[in-house]
DNA sequence: TTGTACGCGTTATCAT
DNA sequence: ATGATAACGCGTACAA
């Protein structure tokens, strides 16, 4: 056996950096921490040391030490709505730049999963959090109160919500783009949305169409109203089984960018002109929507803007400290871009539809 | 002042717990580790106190004590790209169950900030690393080997890889794609790509191409080629370019699923038939393209098994313990799925590109 | 079965 | 400016 090393499976620490520099393993500390405190000289025959030996400070001693973790939570449904997957990436941007890991929960709109999730991230220390939605178990938001822990709720914005949040207004949103299709004339409207039990937001959707409807004295009637998973497929299908009722919509309003794209895709296919026999509005603005053909009337959210807003607000409650309470936070505004896919009916098809009402 | 609690801020510990149940610290760590090695009747207390008070084990302090951090880091380019979204929920999906959590770093395709990121990972102690493609800093596989860190490459499977590696072999890939496209008659071909320059995928894609164009004694002429950003409008404005060029391309390949959406979109908008006009390949079989009309002749590629086999690959090496050997990864086989935007040329096309050879 | 005591790797306080 | 040393919160030999 020669004399070099037997095994140098452990990772060095901060002592073999000490050793290597012949100084204290205080100072190791500080050349990394607080490089004023230490003299140039010293700071540089440590930082060698320390690079020679590939040392790092390994985060959880110094989480423990330091009684930061530096680390905070992100909780969203999934990330194969580009939505999420957008808030998520501008967080994690903005984190990083504060040298702040993003830990990452999906949920699949399972609420056990979102708070087991929760509960793994505060064992894990996360300084703060930030959730998708407020339809959560009614455990949720206590266990993260009781531990301090600053949050914010994301992707929406109720006036009245007792949580802090950052997102728009979803009822207010859809009374919008009811109102545009009001506008143009439409007085049979189909609505295609997502499943509304345990998701707030898309109840908060349903009673803005239903808000505008009301105000011309108008109502969705029942089969007129689709509600399934978020997907291309459930907008096709939502679609062909809407038009297939009396009396037959001029106009489609979806929960969402998706369902509206596999709308269009079906009333194409069917032979049905867009918007001349239908039109169709979405609700997000992902990124194929103003690629269609003809491109699809929704809703632009800013999700990226979205995640910065909330990263922001916690990196201010995580660096303000404790006393200060948090800023409240506006709602963002939702615009309305109107493209092709929705125009004002056809004269028969207003006049067949001019009893619409419904309570 | 009354009696009560004056700040319970700071977060119980397991010294609490142990008060409150009266026993040791010991049996409190041993009643959620070990529950069968403490009595019935103690453990109840413990659990008892423990949700009480709101306790868990911190995982810093754990991590420090048990040498084990539970924690893998997965580094991605982008969480915009659908394929790599899948990947990380499947892969999250997968080591949730384990009890490991997942740590993700999207890098954007900039080297230093994968290589950073990875530094990052290390510091924060990740037992394992999952990595997208091997064109990366040098310094970056060596930095983690020095850590004996186990590691996989995933979504690329060149046979010949000094890397472990989840995927697929991209060259003979984009042979098969193109074989496809020259089988149905296609002499003029036009490719677009993403950036090719660090993304070894992208690389071995084109060299696919130009296999395959060579059993034929074919190539891709200048004009034809165009490589930039995977983005819709980026297959847009490309097709419209090749499309302009002499000899007229009868079949455009692209180096992924948005691209070839993009070129679909915009050579209908330009009038043309597809696949009557112009043939239309993609790669990835993201969800749109078999929605989109005519629907994308593509590859399909299972992101959700990468993922799950990665994150198999990852725990195999954690519980294994050192000694073993990984056992070697199988390439996963990507499969030619024949829709609507391909077909044979029309006549006129063919003899009007019979010199398509260029070298 | 339960308790004692030490170690994990770093930071921070306090001398020097 | 630098060094010694006590936390930080938990797991686990080892002893009882």
């Amino acid at each position: 056996m020669s004399e070099r090393e037997p095994k140098p499976k452990r990772p060095p620490r901060a002592v073999d950096v000490a050793a290597a520099a012949e100084v204290s393993i205080a100072t190791v500390s500080r050349a990394f921490n607080s490089p004023e405190k230490v003299a140039p000289a010293i700071r540089e025959r440590v930082l060698a040391a320390a690079k020679a030996m590939g040392w790092m400070p390994h985060a959880a001693g110094s989480a423990l030490a330091r009684r930061r973790t530096s680390i905070v939570g992100a909780v969203i449904p999934t990330l194969d709505n580009e939505v999420f997957a957008a808030q998520v990436g501008a967080m994690q941007t903005a984190f990083a730049e504060r040298g702040i890991t993003l830990l990452l929960s999906c949920f699949n709109y399972n609420r056990d999963q979102a708070f087991d999730d929760v509960q793994a991230m505060l064992a894990r220390g996360v300084e703060a959090l930030a959730i998708v939605g407020e339809a959560h178990r009614p455990d949720l938001f206590p266990s993260i109160q009781a531990r301090h822990v600053p949050y914010v709720v994301t992707y929406s914005h109720r006036p009245d919500s007792p949580h802090p949040c950052v997102g728009f207004d979803n009822r207010q949103a859809f009374r919008t783009i009811t109102r545009h299709l009001l506008d143009l004339g439409h007085e049979v409207i189909g609505v295609i949305v997502q499943p509304t039990a345990g998701n707030d937001r898309v109840a908060a959707r349903l009673d803005g169409v239903r808000d505008a409807l009301a105000e011309r004295g108008l109502g969705i009637r029942p089969q007129h109203l689709c509600e399934g998973e978020w997907s291309i497929d459930f907008g096709r299908q939502s679609v062909r089984a809407i038009l297939a009722t009396e009396p037959r919509p001029t106009a489609v309003i979806c929960g969402n960018d998706y369902l509206a794209v596999g709308a269009l895709l079906e009333a194409r296919a069917m032979g049905l002109a867009v918007p001349g026999d239908l039109s169709i509005t979405g609700f997000d603005d992902i990124a194929i929507s103003r690629q269609m053909d003809p491109p699809l009337t929704t809703m632009h959210i800013d999700n990226r803007e979205i995640g910065r807003r909330a990263a922001g607000y916690l990196l201010d409650c995580l660096e303000g400290g404790t006393p200060s309470p948090p800023p409240p936070l506006p709602p963002l505004e939702p615009t309305l871009i109107r493209r092709g896919s929705t125009a004002a009916p056809a004269a028969g098809d207003v006049a067949s539809g001019g009893i619409a009402g419904q309570g």
